[in-house]
DNA sequence: TGGCAATCCATTACCAGTTG
DNA sequence: CAACTGGTAATGGATTGCCA
């Protein structure tokens, strides 16, 4: 007899397999039943429609769940293979948790520092860091050093509760002992190591020359809107944009007073800077610069990852990238 | 109990191919 | 050729588990 019920795993398979496949071909639900171990084409095609009663629910703004069969019956270390007594009695725990996390929807307890979760939040939202408030956790760190962090949130960081503190912390040393080489690395506000450091400019894009040569140059880099870092840049009309974790996206239009070659680091930029979001605006002066993806177009393409897998796969990509380092 | 390391997961940066 | 697209990698904040 087939089992009526669908488990995740199931569920997930099932959906990767509508993404993948055309039902408008002859005999799709029957590939599909053959490849779903244990159901029928009819409870195949049944599992169909009640996802589509969901997505119709979903979109009239109701968010019935669909009832998974909870994979922890029989959950046990000989199931998950965890020979090891010990090690595996962790793991077990720490999966079973993780199941738990997952299968209550963001249910859980208190953390103690006031963040309430209830059925309908999920992790809580990263509060990201400011330039300032990075700034006093560098100043506090040379006060009371590494470790006291409960002090540093107390008197420098107000706005940051300890565990916060300690979680920035141990981002910027792993930054900072990062054996990675600065050229690939992305600018990050851990970059800053002293409290009264300037924004600057961290990356130059890898077609800068090219762009330069043109007098234009892209540069990838902090800053705020409405600074004005210092510039040394060669002599002509430049156009610039600059991104970075404390910015959107801004354009420079200034004078290059001292152009360093591409892979020159640090280079610093002043003058006056322009949201991109009015860049489209500013007319026929401004040469466009590298693509900027939009945020709606970056989230739908992240919802249709969630969502399934993609026609184009990481294998065509690696290919890709194959091809191109032949050339 | 608090610090630390590991992990999770959402977001963002970047890149190359495609398209108009 | 600029803009768009779709993919991966990097990043960063929150959380968890371990241990002194």
């Amino acid at each position: 007899m087939e089992n009526e019920e669908w488990t995740r795993e199931e569920n997930n398979f099932f959906e990767n397999l509508l993404a993948i496949l055309n039902l408008d071909e002859p005999k799709s639900w029957e590939k599909i039943a053959a490849q779903v171990p244990g159901k029928t084409v009819e409870q195949v095609q049944k599992h169909y429609e009640a996802l589509v009663e969901d997505l119709k629910l979903i979109e009239s703004g109701s968010f019935p769940l669909p009832h998974y069969r909870e994979e922890k019956e029989g959950f046990s270390k000989e199931v998950m293979g965890y020979g090891e007594e010990t090690e595996g009695m962790k793991k077990e725990t720490k999966v079973m948790k993780k199941d738990i996390r997952e299968g209550t929807e963001g249910m859980r307890k208190d953390d103690g520092e006031g963040t309430q979760v209830n059925d309908h939040q999920q992790r809580k939202k990263g509060t990201p860091w400011t330039e300032d408030e990075h700034r006093l956790f560098l100043a506090g760190l040379k006060h009371y050093g590494k470790g006291d962090w409960r002090s540093i949130s107390r008197n420098y960081i107000k706005s940051r509760t300890p565990t916060q503190v300690a979680s920035h912390a141990q981002k910027y040393f792993i930054r900072r002992n990062s054996s990675r080489t600065k050229e690939r690395r992305r600018p990050s506000i851990h970059d800053i190591t002293g409290a009264n450091g300037s924004a600057h400019v961290t990356r130059i894009n890898s077609n800068a020359a090219e762009l330069a040569s043109n007098n234009q140059i892209c540069i990838v880099g902090h800053a705020t809107q409405g600074q004005a870092p210092n510039i040394q840049m060669g002599g002509r009309r430049a156009q610039v944009y600059l991104s970075g974790p404390m910015s959107n996206q801004y354009k420079y239009n200034g004078i290059l007073e001292n152009l360093h070659p591409p892979d020159h680091h640090q280079s610093m930029v002043s003058g006056s800077y322009q949201p991109s979001s009015t860049m489209d605006t500013m007319g026929s002066d401004y040469v466009h610069g590298p693509s900027v993806h939009s945020p709606s177009n970056h989230q739908s393409t992240m919802h249709m990852r969630r969502a399934g897998p993609s026609h184009s796969s990481a294998s065509n990509h690696q290919l890709r990238m194959h091809k191109r380092t032949e050339r």
